[in-house]
DNA sequence: GGACGTTCTGTTTTT
DNA sequence: CAGAACGTCC
């Protein structure tokens, strides 16, 4: 056995043996965090701590499996019964094992946002309200928010608070659309993610039994990004750790940067409140990064008044300054990065995965990725749409999804008619509406459409049966065919492989390989054989389990190839690459304009820069451009006020702040009295606003007019958003895609596709 | 019922 | 601009 401890500085040290009672690790950004957490399980495990006995949650999948290996190599196999994982799956093991306490079955579906939203855009429909003053978006993050703070639909709408501040928001329809989101997904037996979280918590209140069950299991609680825990799951620690208080977390409130999920930095901030005899051990020198870099981060939030008392320092050398990019357009700013990209590969003879470009928002890969493309440099895109959320693979798994459980509403109408089998919309609606009348599930009415007076056609009677037994011949097979045969069966007896096979655009056949990749995965899933039980057969819904938890950051890195990695801020959390490349410093996007309403919301996007500098190793690079497109305008912009704040000896060329000022909104306090904080947490935006806007849109009329295709002729004189006024020179071709030459006073002559240009016939 | 065309509408970060 | 929603026609 070997002295794991040698590996560690002091600090690290201290932190790691002091196992029994309340322990808080405040780890500085680079300072050995995951470290830590490592090699303290290691020591557990060397001291004989039975792994069953220790339960660990991490922030990714990816990051529990990364440590496992780790902490295998160091202490051996016995590290494999120690469960890790993110706590939405931890507890999602958990609901599986005991939920049918709670009335549901261990194949819960769990809902993705996706799955969430179009369940919530029907019931708005349903219930006839308006989808303006009720948006999908506002409603879903107040559900949600509701959730995370464990006031359920019941509590929701007997609380005189919050109903009347719906009330007075104009929207006093959200408890009762609260009520039967919950009720359909009930019904579908199905959860969303905050469900996860919410269940698990109604499950150890109410059920002692499974509180102790779990309480004597998990004796040794680590607790990974403690910051950026929310309400819902705080409590779930801490009453799993109530009992022996053998509860460390590690964390960094600097690098708190999921507030708007519900993430309670007061978390950390109180942690000390919440046990006694607690100790507190620091880490502050960072590994990772040079001074410059450090000394800049640190600068960034040194005016955030939210904060542990720290010192984060480095014996790193110095390291050079941090260059900044100023270009014109995001085009250029893509075209200067992956210019500098290519000059420091060549400098310093390092390879591309030693680069990284980190943005505020996904849209803005796009520059990026095209700049990187004409220089040949290869990237890969972290997040975004990611691979289990494209429709086809949507698709797909929506078939699984139903075999499995056949009451999941979502993936039940998902596919009943993909591809086209004569059950059309008007059908389906009377399906949902007889569900709805006798309180059962959908599947309930077309597996005995009689009996629930379902008033269709006999030909669609028919199709109906087909589907049901089509559905349930695929159940008969679950636990028979191991899930690589049964995803393929599926996939070619529904048809769905055939009708993406037919598709011959490029986009179609993209499609046709994405979906052979998912089979493929399925088909490694088959074939990993888990230690105690080989031979035995794996099946399809052991593979469907947490798919819906998955992230991109979960897939594992097949080609671990010579890469560029791009993703968000968010995404990069946890990560660290030698050469790094922030984008995008522009006031209103970086910060964010619509995370610029309180101080505490200033806060966290200077914690988020905050993150993202610190992501560097040897150098940062940061870029701001002064104009970009979005959603196909033009628009300009200041630089970054973060760019301000950096102190100009950090900062490789001397920066002053653009002839314009900042937009600087006053600030509001934000609410963060202490127990109501996130039950309010945004206020909606209001419906006023957006009439607003319609109506000042509105008042033009009587110049122009919304003009349909064939209004356009040559001669028409035009308006166009952008362009202003002009006057059609030349039209050419038919249908949707006809193309049309534009004289603008403003900008000369443009090509234009008529399908997307929005074009305005001035009419006399 | 379904295909195909037109119009409208997002507009942050993610488990 | 892209995707969803809506409208029209067979």
């Amino acid at each position: 056995m070997t002295d794991i401890l040698e590996y560690l500085n002091n600090e690290q040290q201290q932190a790691v043996i002091h196992t029994e009672g309340p322990v808080m690790v405040v780890a500085g950004a680079g300072s050995g965090k995951t470290r830590v957490l490592t090699f303290r399980i290691a020591y557990l495990l060397q001291k004989g701590i039975d792994p069953f006995n220790i339960l660990s949650l991490t922030f990714t999948n990816k990051a529990a499996r990364e440590m496992k290996a780790r902490i295998t190599s160091l202490v051996g196999s016995e590290a494999k019964s120690v469960w890790m994982g993110t706590f939405h799956s931890v507890f999602a093991r958990i609901l599986r094992a005991d939920g049918h306490l709670l009335g549901y079955p261990s194949n819960f579906t769990i809902y993705d946002t996706d799955d969430s939203k179009s369940l919530i855009r029907s019931i708005i429909k349903e219930l006839q309200l308006d989808k303006k003053t009720y948006p999908v978006n506002s409603i879903l993050g107040r559900i949600s928010a509701s959730k995370n703070n464990l006031i359920d639909s019941v509590q929701y709408n007997n609380d005189p608070e919050i109903i009347d501040a719906d009330k007075a928001a104009g929207r006093p329809f959200i408890g009762k659309i609260f009520s039967i989101y919950d009720k359909r997904l009930f019904q579908s037996k199905a959860m969303d993610f905050d469900d996860l979280l919410f269940k698990t918590n109604i499950l150890l209140r109410d059920f002692p039994e499974v509180l102790y069950k779990y309480q004597n299991k998990f004796r040794y609680i680590l607790v990974d990004e403690y910051q950026d825990t929310n309400h819902a799951q705080y409590l779930i620690v801490k009453k799993l750790a109530a009992n022996d208080e053998n509860i460390c977390v590690v964390g960094d409130d600097a690098q708190s940067i999921y507030g708007f999920r519900g993430a309670n930095i007061e978390n950390i901030l109180n942690f000390k409140k919440d046990y006694q005899d607690i100790k507190v051990f620091k880490l502050e020198q960072n590994y990772r990064s040079t001074k410059n870099i450090v000394n800049a981060a640190n600068g960034v939030i040194a005016k955030n008044k939210d904060q542990i008392q720290k010192e984060v320092w480095t014996a790193n050398e110095k390291g050079q300054k941090i260059p900044l990019i100023k270009a014109s357009s995001d085009t250029e700013e893509g075209a200067l990065v992956a210019h500098s990209i290519f000059e420091t590969k060549m400098n310093n003879q390092v390879s591309n995965k030693d680069f990284a470009i980190l943005y505020r928002t996904n849209a803005q890969s796009r520059a990026l990725e095209e700049a990187l493309r004409k220089r040949n440099i290869s990237y890969k895109i972290y997040g975004g749409l990611s691979f289990y959320q494209r429709k086809e693979i949507k698709d797909l798994l929506g078939y699984f999804r139903l075999v499995i459980n056949p009451n999941d509403e979502e993936a039940l109408f998902r596919v009943i008619n993909y591809p086209a089998r004569g059950i059309g919309k008007t059908s389906q609606q009377k399906i949902i509406i007889q569900a709805q009348r006798f309180e059962v599930s959908s599947w309930e009415v077309i597996y005995n459409p009689n009996a629930y007076g379902l008033d269709v056609s006999g030909a669609v009677k028919k199709r109906l049966y087909e589907f049901v037994t089509m559905i349930e011949s695929f159940s008969a097979q679950l636990k028979r065919k191991n899930a690589y045969e049964l995803a393929k069966h599926i996939a070619k007896t529904s048809g769905i492989l055939k009708q993406l096979n037919d598709d011959k655009t490029p986009e179609g056949i993209s499609r046709f390989e994405n979906v052979e990749e998912l089979l493929n995965a399925i088909n490694e899933f088959s074939e990993r054989e888990v230690e105690g039980q080989e031979n035995s057969i794996r099946p399809l819904d052991e593979f469907m389990q947490d798919v819906a938890l998955l992230t991109d950051q979960d897939n594992e890195d097949k080609n671990s190839s010579d890469k560029v990695s791009l993703m968000t801020v968010h995404a990069a959390k946890g990560l660290e690459f030698p050469y790094l490349y922030i984008v995008g410093l522009e006031e209103n996007l970086f910060p964010n304009m619509q995370a610029l309403n309180t101080r505490s919301e200033l806060e966290e996007e200077r914690r988020l820069f905050y993150v993202a500098l610190t992501r560097a190793e040897k150098m940062a690079t940061l870029s701001y451009a002064e104009s970009r497109y979005k959603w196909g305008n033009l628009l300009f912009s200041e630089p970054s006020r973060f760019l301000e704040e950096i102190e100009q000896e950090y900062l490789s060329q001397p920066f002053k702040p653009g002839v314009g000022k900042h937009l600087n909104k006053p600030l509001k306090e934000s609410r963060e009295s202490t127990k109501d904080h996130s039950k309010y947490k945004k206020i909606p935006s209001t419906p006023t606003n957006q009439q607003q806007k319609k109506e000042e849109a509105s008042s033009n009329e009587g110049t122009f007019h919304s003009s349909s295709m064939d209004e356009l002729q040559v001669g028409s004189r035009v308006e166009h958003k952008r362009f202003g006024v002009g006057e059609i020179l030349s039209l050419e071709g038919q249908g949707p895609n006809k193309k049309a030459t534009v004289h603008f006073s403003s900008v000369g002559q443009k090509n234009l596709l008529l399908k997307f240009a929005r074009l305005k016939v001035i009419k006399e």
